[in-house]
DNA sequence: TCATTAACCCGCG
DNA sequence: CGCGGGTTAATGA
């Protein structure tokens, strides 16, 4: 069970992993920010343009690196430009529960601009493209303009939201159905950033990560996958979801989206 | 390194 | 017993 880093040790672990700064167009990185906040809450043309004014420190990380660890106090929020993170915590015995599981336009650690000391880890789980804003730059926004403030308090409700329904998941639901379960999910958010492609989307985790997001082993992660190809619910092959029978997959996940909270007019 | 599979084991209803 | 899991190990891509 040996892992790169763990709960509460961060402070005499080793050092962290340091990025490298990378020059990468930030428009292309604020967009599917700008895209996720206008599906789950609709946003001013003001609010818009105080989004593409935030100055963001861009930087490239490798997969499996902690970008914040636990007991970690954050001095900036993390928006991922590019990539997949996970929050995760990690048990003494090193066993590692994952939390969620994170896109472009997502920013896992927004509520570190108001808890300070981090309870969890923030990781990448694939090679990222992540961009820093200062809490202080956050801060006065928040301040500058009540209606971003209230955008960013309503991503950060939802993102509760996700994680009772992880709850349920994780503790109630077969296996089969907690892989489908995740798998809709991830599609239902990748589809907000455009970023389904047909009857497809990318789900790039290794087995091992799909098993510490599911609570099972990579062995029986394996069993699970290749139970739902035999089953021609969905071929996972690659990084890539392939859905071979909607119906059935949807049936499997019992998968209702209320709790996205996509749709702000309802 | 990751994915796959077999063989074997265990607890629970 | 059968089901849903874990462990271990071998092998392949």
């Amino acid at each position: 069970m040996q892992r790169r880093f763990g709960a509460r040790d961060c402070n005499t672990g080793p050092t962290s992993y340091q990025p490298e700064l990378a020059r990468v167009p930030s428009d292309t990185i604020r967009a599917a920010l700008v895209r996720r906040l206008r599906t789950s809450s609709g946003i001013s043309d003001d609010d818009v343009k105080e989004i593409e004014q935030l100055p963001i420190a861009v930087r490239q990380y490798p997969a499996e690196t902690p970008v914040v660890r636990d007991g970690e106090r954050a001095t900036d929020c993390c928006l991922i430009a590019d990539g997949f993170c996970a929050r995760s915590k990690t048990i003494p015995s090193g066993k590692r529960q994952i939390l969620s599981i994170h896109i472009p336009g997502e920013i896992p650690d927004l509520m570190s601009l108001f808890l300070h000391v981090m309870d969890h880890d923030l990781s990448t789980l694939t090679p990222c493209t992540l961009g820093f804003i200062r809490h202080e730059t956050l801060r006065k926004l928040h301040q500058r303009s009540p209606s971003v403030a209230e955008l960013f308090w309503r991503d950060t409700l939802i993102d509760s939201a996700m994680f009772r329904e992880w709850i349920v998941n994780v503790g109630q639901r077969p296996a089969p159905a907690r892989l489908a379960h995740v798998m809709i999910e991830l599609r239902e958010r990748l589809r907000v950033i455009e970023r389904l492609d047909g009857n497809s989307f990318e789900m790039p985790l290794t087995q091992e990560q799909i098993g510490e997001a599911l609570g099972i082993t990579a062995v029986h992660a394996n069993r699970v996958i290749k139970q739902l190809r035999q089953e021609g619910i969905v071929e996972l092959h690659r990084g890539r979801v392939t859905v071979l029978d909607e119906r059935k997959f949807l049936e499997l996940a019992d998968f209702d989206g209320r709790y996205l909270h996509q749709s702000p007019t309802l």
